[in-house]
DNA sequence: GTAGCCTACTGGTCAGACCAGTGGACTAGC
DNA sequence: GCTAGTCCACTGGTCTGACCAGTAGGCTAC
């Protein structure tokens, strides 16, 4: 302990010193989602800034998700509820900066799709159970008119609102939007790959079947072998599209 | 198929289209970290937009994390490496709207820990176990000193380090991310009541321990063993916390 | 009663100005 | 020759004032 320790003293930004207090005040709810913000003009007022500090303000808590401003709109910004495409724009930006590798997201994935099911198998009320049969419906039906790139889409949304109701089952928040996430970005990475498999009808019709066993499973309550069956079609997805060490460390979370 | 498609057009900020370009240019890597972008002025002159179209760019930029700048620096505003703060910040803000409860978080890193210690297990070199073994050094030194704030406070970061450590060793930089966010996040949670806890220097000798014990199934190779401990020290250390529905949906995932 | 216009707002953008801070060049002193 | 100090060109941060296009609600004329 060398006499008084001395911070750096940052220079706050006026903006900054706005962009707290608003969020603070969206952050503990004083601020709910589907308020207005006053005008820019008054709050420049209120805050007795300029208007440009006030806009570039509004432009970061834009940029976290916080509000949204409609040029025209009689009413000030709007407060908007929390929405996972600021983690998922972060999450790319990592993918994409720091070099994901195909491999490291099919393990981040497999682990929680596997822990969601294992949730979903002890919390999953029949609407859960009833939401899934209808997406594998509508995978079936993706399925059935063709295979062209449309159903392809078609298919790819019915499989996420799947794995997103087996999340909501789950009840775990963190991990249903960082599956989603995750299951967004991977279908950036090989879209165009599955799009154009020769072999897609029979990789469609598997994924069908295997749906079906996982809501039979959730449906038993056995969790486990949910969790088995959701880690095995992972490792069957995208093993053939791994180099071999990482096709290895994805097979040894198999278990 | 009815007729063409028409989609809403969008109106499309000036600002947005800065900020597109110059991330487009980051992400591709055209700007590495390190570089300068012009100053303010000439970045007015390139896009041929007002200076306060380009100074909200910068800040939407600045809110992803992608550049910082500096007033005075006679260089333009500097790129920025990936970090993960963004992340961070955006789940820390999940996790105060979206109400995240302890449980939620402690299943989340139950199972992405003890994934990071199983793909550690197989894939660790000396250099990896060393760095644990010297994580778990200064543990004992916060702890032998005394059991003040402060201690609490260097213990924690030392378990930080351990678990970047293995986080490093098992090569899943996702895992490794988010794990550390979600550490962060719990720590902010659960902080005073560690630090106040009557029995935080046993609590402190287990974890010393405990994290011997993993270390040595590391160095044995025994994934499954150090995966087995890890979800049992995350479950011994928050099921006290936990209201016993969360508790029982935790311990499910021990397996 | 309704279609259309009018108007008072909104946010988006620009231009120009000033300030405080930075860092490099330049200069005076050793 | 080298250092300490000054100076200056330039930076980002902020404010002011202005204009435009778009929106919504009230008003008017049919």
């Amino acid at each position: 302990m060398g006499g008084p320790r001395f911070e750096p003293v940052r220079a706050v930004r006026a903006y900054e010193r706005v962009v707290e207090q608003i969020e603070e005040a969206v952050e503990s709810g004083a601020l709910t989602p589907g308020e207005r913000l006053p005008s820019e003009r008054e709050l420049m007022v209120q805050f007795s800034v300029g208007r440009s500090t006030v806009r570039e303000a509004l432009r970061v808590l834009q940029a976290r998700g916080l509000v949204r401003s409609r040029p025209g709109d009689p009413n000030g910004a709007e407060v908007l509820p929390f929405s996972p495409v600021v983690l998922k724009k972060s999450m790319t930006t990592l993918a994409r900066v720091s070099e994901l590798s195909l491999g490291e997201l099919a393990q981040f994935r497999m682990v929680l799709d596997a822990t969601a099911v294992l949730l979903a198998a002890r919390l999953r009320t029949e609407e859960h159970l009833a939401e899934m049969a209808a997406a594998v419906e509508d995978m079936k039906a993706a399925g059935a008119t063709g295979f062209g790139a449309a159903d392809v889409a078609g298919f790819g949304a019915a499989d996420t609102a799947f794995h997103d109701a087996v999340a909501r089952a789950g009840g775990n928040k963190l991990i249903q939007v960082c599956t989603d996430v995750v299951r967004a970005v991977m279908a950036g990475l090989v879209e165009d790959r599955l799009a154009r498999a020769p072999d897609r009808e029979a990789l469609m019709r598997r994924g069908v079947a295997h749906h079906e066993d996982v809501i039979a499973a959730l449906r038993a309550g056995d969790g486990p072998l949910a969790a088995r069956l959701t880690r095995q079609w992972t490792y069957d997805s995208y093993a053939g599209h791994l180099p071999a060490d990482e096709r290895a460390a994805l097979r040894a979370l198999l278990e």
